[in-house]
RNA sequence: GGGGCUGUAGCUCAGUUGGAUAGAGCGACGGUUUCCUAAACCGUAGGUCGUGGGUUCAAGUCCCGCCAGCCCCGCCA
């Protein structure tokens, strides 16, 4: 519906100025009127907009709310083009003006969707008048990036399931984004685990692909034992970071063995869960780190502090209240995650060749990062790295909780391993369809129900995670994920079902009528919510809240559930029965390419 | 000490530039099936929006103070 009330906000400012020439507004009413606009209606029975200006200004212009409210009605119903769309505008409660779309343009906005891949929402329009110098619709969203020779756990659920749902939104509208993963591939830790591969497998470096290592958690496990309770060890690991850093060749295919070793536990996961990535570690930056000292240098923002290169930034206190700085570079001559972080939005804004050009870049951690974003983003403002029309946002996530409200733990401590979360949604999928079919009596075969199991438990994690405002913490639960009824993946999925239900039982979906007819309430309620997809969109793609979108398509599933329970389709009397598959079909469009958003595969039966 | 986030129904959470009687879901209680998958639908009960001020015609929403919980704060990322 955002053509819509484009069109009615056009109509409603031609209305106001005639209303309120411009030049005879005091400097207030200009304020309220250029800030007033079409709003969508509070609450259903409001219709689909709402004005709310007469209020505001009645004080200013010193006349009744109400008066003033009917003023504007009255214009807008002279007005061809609202006359068009819109049934006669309604005064209510103390001022306010309430409209809704008349079925004459509702019926005609179904028509665009019936057959439209993109459900009547256009591509995002980028202008081209930098074309040569930059990717003007290029995004990069940064997100996932576990450490290489660790597992991937559940603090990198959220990170990799919202970064790769906002990645499809962008997508979808229109970007060209490029998802990074911005692995953990470089620094200390691989001298302890270089100097013991070394000695645990040393046959891996001469002779290619001669070793798996099986259980990488576990060897970083010893490595780390080791490095902490040998201090020959300890020496022997930090003349390997030298080695590592300076290029030395053995020390190299080390490190690129444990990073491929990773690499394969990581997609395994990454294919599971079907999401994309570019992976391009810390070590991408590595020869780009000391640029960034000397860009800085220049600029004269580095400030000696004990032997470190460090920033001060106004805002950033310690402790003792002292000046507190954010290190550049070590006092042994080292980089830090700062360094890394800068030279990564240095190249990413940068212009090709040197650089990706990206005009948006966007970091998906978990809210503990904000301050160390925050100061990053100031270093990189100051050294004058983001250029003014590009934007740069850190978005934070809180953390994942178990039932009792702290972070999620095995009983036993331990971090919970990621595949072990997605095994266990899938196996208590499982359990609840084998039940449900023995009470059913339905009987199907053995890759059903994997297909099906698989697909619950995988969508229920997913979505269990983006349906929520990703800044508060999220509290994790099996039951409620998996859960049949609420605002959950297999409610969802179960919307679905039903409407493929319809196509089987023989109700053709692929509507090409030019004789659609409406007449119950639930099914303008159907058709309004339907309409409202293209400014959700639009909504997640400004805030980037996924929450938004799942929101949405539980309230279309709530509603089609209620259409479907209480309005018969197959059984109905033509047109009705067209019209009401035509329905069935935009709603099944709609949910299929919102669960595509959320990176949520779907199903025919389950 | 400084900074950030959070605080809304018994529980888990929505709440879009300030708008009409604060919304869902779960749980509780009651009802609906010769009919497209009842994994659904309908109804009832449940609230001092942490707290105290302020701004406004209008505050869960904006500003200030306070309380509680979580997180971050010099050479880890």
């Amino acid at each position: 519906m955002l053509e819509i009330s484009k069109k009615l906000e056009d109509v409603l400012n031609r209305a106001l100025v005639k209303i309120f020439p411009k030049e005879d507004r005091s400097n207030k009413t200009s304020s309220i009127l250029s800030g007033t606009k079409l709003l969508p209606a509070s609450k259903p029975e409001f219709g689909d907009f709402q004005i709310n200006c007469a209020l505001p200004l009645a004080k200013e212009i010193k006349q009744p709310p109400r008066q003033i409210a009917q003023q504007i009605a009255n214009h807008l119903q002279k007005d061809n083009d609202y006359l068009q769309i819109c049934n006669a505008p309604i005064v209510a409660g103390p001022g306010f003006i309430n409209i809704s779309i008349n079925s004459k343009t509702l019926i005609s906005e179904i028509y665009v969707r019936l057959n439209d891949e993109r459900l009547g929402i256009p591509l995002k329009e980028f202008s081209t008048v930098k074309k040569e110098e930059k990717n003007n619709n290029r995004v990069i969203i940064d997100f996932s990036s576990p450490n290489i020779a660790k597992e991937m756990h559940v603090g990198h659920l959220r990170s990799t399931i919202i970064g790769d749902s906002l990645a499809r939104v962008l997508e979808f509208c229109g970007y060209e984004v490029l998802r990074i993963n911005h692995v953990g591939d470089w620094g200390t830790q691989f001298g302890m685990l270089i100097t013991h591969l070394k000695e645990v497998i040393p046959e891996a470096l001469y002779t290619k692909d001669v070793v798996e290592i099986s259980d990488l958690v576990n060897f970083y496990r010893q490595a780390k034992k080791r490095f902490d309770e040998d201090p020959v060890f300890q020496n022997k690991s930090r003349s390997e970071v030298v080695n590592l850093q300076t290029g030395h060749q053995d020390s190299l295919i080390a490190w690129q063995l444990l990073c491929n070793q990773s690499r394969k536990e990581f997609q395994k996961i990454y294919d599971r869960l079907d999401i994309k990535l570019t992976e391009r570690g810390e070590s991408f930056y590595n020869n780009l780190l000391v640029d960034v000292i000397n860009d800085l240098k220049n600029k004269d923002l580095l400030i000696n502090d004990q032997g470190a290169q460090c920033v001060f930034l106004d805002g950033f206190v310690g402790k003792d209240g002292k000046p507190q700085p954010i290190i550049i570079q070590k006092s042994d001559g080292g980089f830090n995650y700062a360094t890394t972080d800068l030279a990564a939005i240095k190249y990413r804004l940068a212009p090709p060749p040197n650089g990706d050009g990206a005009v948006r870049l966007i970091y998906v951690t978990d809210a503990g990062q904000a301050s160390h974003f925050f100061g990053v983003f100031q270093i990189a403002k100051l050294a004058k790295w983001i250029p003014i029309d590009c934007q740069v946002e850190h978005v934070p996530f809180g953390l994942v909780q178990g039932d009792d409200g702290k972070k999620l733990k095995t009983r036993s401590g331990e971090t919970i391993r990621l595949v072990e979360l997605l095994d266990e949604a899938i196996q208590r999928a499982k359990t609840d369809l084998i039940d449900r079919l023995k009470t059913e009596s339905r009987s199907e075969n053995e890759s059903f129900i994997n297909k099906v199991s698989t697909t619950v438990g995988i969508a229920a994690i997913k979505y269990a995670d983006l349906s929520q405002n990703r800044i508060s913490n999220y509290q994790f639960s099996f039951n409620k994920m998996l859960s049949l009824q609420g605002n959950t993946a297999p409610y969802l999925l179960y919307a679905l079902v039903r409407i493929a239900g319809i196509s089987r039982k023989g109700g053709d979906l692929n509507v090409e009528s030019q004789n659609i007819l409406f007449n119950e309430p639930q099914e303008w309620n159907l058709i309004r919510k339907l309409l409202q997809l293209d400014s959700v969109i639009a909504e997640v793609e400004k805030e980037l809240l996924p929450n938004r979108l799942c929101g949405y398509l539980f309230e279309l599933s709530q509603i089609f559930n209620r259409f479907y329970d209480q309005i018969p389709v197959l059984k109905a009397n033509e047109p009705s029965r067209t019209s009401r598959l035509a329905l069935c079909s935009i709603t099944a469009e709609t949910l299929k390419l919102g669960m595509n958003l959320l990176g949520i595969p779907t199903l025919e039966r389950m």
